[in-house]
DNA sequence: TTCAAAAGTTGAGTGGTTGCACTTTTGAAC
DNA sequence: GTTCAAAAGTGCAACCACTCAACTTTTGAA
């Protein structure tokens, strides 16, 4: 739809060969052992210019964001019959389905588990969606958009994925933790 | 009960100092707003010396940290006839009451919350207490230790107290927080 | 054609953190 | 009491992520 100008396309180019140069070199030989300043010798950028585009090391890693919010939301939003925590459940059920598919991703999941920093980058970003989800499951509630349960289920939503996560049988951990949220959800509040 | 040598001494009281120095700074002027060759220099050590006992600028703030572990799990062990969330609950009330008395702890508190850094560092010290909750939960509960909703339930307590802090009505906010986490709970376990 | 904003560069600097080589202290064994 | 090795502390240089200020180049649009 947009039409970009020549000057937004060479930035989002700009921006995609530091991106790339990052990833190639952090799948390489990992977080720890990569400088910025290789980084931006990689994409023949100066440091500066690198930091322009990304406010930090760690965010060269995590470059999508926008849509999982969305996601998150629409899950709540059309969920059918059933009930808010179910919908999550399933919701993070098959997006670990999803990504199951791919090897690549797998490598890049490993290398975030395994680097303390970004696991700890990504678990911050994630629950920066709080917020947003916490509104929307107040909103499909019925009830005030600052409902403490709303936040908590939020939160708990958010938090839930990394119990579940570690996890052998992700599937039937999902149930339980899940399980634990649908029946508290449950007991004093009509979804 | 342990009679310590006067080198042992020396060396909390060196720790001591630091630390001192570092609070005394920090509440004056903003954590921020002080470096660690200043704290060092206050104190009348070297900086190497104070990464020595304090592995980075941020734990110098968080000294204790022991003790909330094991008054979290004897929260859990000794309840007498009530749940296990009933239990975390009254625990944090009481935590949040006793220290609403001194306003040395308000001062402290607001530091650490104005933060980012300290907040979060703060969180994750927090939520390291989550295998040993986890747990003692499984213990009381009579499941095996690495039980997946005694592992969420220990998350999610940990992780109320932030929800639950940052609301106006903290009390109010406890109960219907951890009335979400009881009714779930309670639904297929009989504790 | 002109102009101002945006992109990028350079280089110097800050601040936390680590490693190394060194001195001083101290507890304990002989 | 002397001796010795471990522990505590020092000073310094360096690393790394990140920032700032001053400057050049590019480019979209008036």
């Amino acid at each position: 739809m947009t039409e970009l100008g020549r000057r937004e396309r060479k930035k989002l180019q700009t921006r995609q060969s530091i991106s790339d140069a990052a990833t190639r070199l952090f799948l390489e030989r990992g977080f720890d052992e990569v400088g910025v300043k290789e980084i931006a010798d990689t994409a023949d950028v100066s440091v500066t210019t690198l930091f322009k585009h990304f406010p930090s090391k760690e965010a060269l890693v995590f470059d999508e964001d926008e849509a999982q919010e969305s996601a998150l939301v629409a899950a709540v939003r059309n969920r059918g019959g059933r009930s808010i925590p179910m919908a999550l459940r399933d919701h993070f059920v098959q997006a670990a389905r999803g990504h199951a598919d791919h090897p690549q991703f797998e490598i890049f999941q490993r290398l975030v588990v395994e680097t303390p920093a970004l696991r700890e980058y990504g678990h911050r970003m994630w629950t920066r969606h709080q917020d947003a989800l916490a509104r929307a499951i107040a909103e499909e509630a019925g009830v005030p958009a600052d409902d403490v349960r709303c936040a908590a289920l939020a939160r708990f939503a958010l938090e839930a994925r990394d119990v579940i996560f570690e996890r052998d049988d992700r599937e039937r951990a999902a149930d339980e933790v899940f399980g634990l949220l649908e029946h508290g959800w449950a007991a004093d509040q009509q979804t």
